[in-house]
DNA sequence: GCCAACGTTGGC
DNA sequence: GCCAACGTTGGC
């Protein structure tokens, strides 16, 4: 199980929109970075990923699963990059926001705070407790 | 194959 | 709206 975070701005894909999606999910896609790609393909099916609202918001507002892997993302004409389908899982009871992470001393140094710029980015398991923590995840 | 110019993203 | 970071493009 490996975790993951997603960026969205939410007046593109936001997470409401993604939960009325429910089980049946929505294609991941406008990745056009190699190295967001290259974690779209290193996703599984079943882990988690932190989904986040960059731009309005700029706080990790829920949780979401990968349901199907990576596969060619039908909206880039070249060929070249993926997309995976993802569900919501479970919404955060208290969204995280950059500013908390960035003074946190455990979630500094993630690559969120690092890479602003990168859209699918990899969490490791002691980010990811932690910020269901401080997201008032029961566990 | 190098590197300058340019475009895009995203925080502030 | 500005700017920093970084990816991409194109001339040489």
């Amino acid at each position: 199980m490996a975790y993951w975070l997603i960026k969205s701005e939410p007046n593109v894909w936001s997470w409401d929109q993604q939960i009325k999606k429910g089980a049946t999910g929505e294609a991941w896609t406008g990745v056009r970075n190699h190295t967001a790609k290259q974690n779209l393909e290193a996703m599984k099916k079943g882990d988690k990923a932190f989904f986040y609202h960059s731009n309005e918001g700029k706080e990790i507002v829920g949780i979401a699963e990968v349901i199907r892997e990576a596969y060619p993302d039908a909206s880039d004409k070249t060929g070249k990059f993926v997309c995976v389908d993802v569900r919501a899982k479970e919404p955060l009871p208290r969204p995280v926001t950059l500013a908390e992470i960035k003074e946190d001393a455990k979630l500094k140094a993630m690559a969120l705070v690092k890479y602003s710029r990168l859209s699918v980015q990899p969490v490791t398991a002691a980010e990811w407790e932690h910020i269901c923590k401080l997201g008032g995840m029961k566990k």
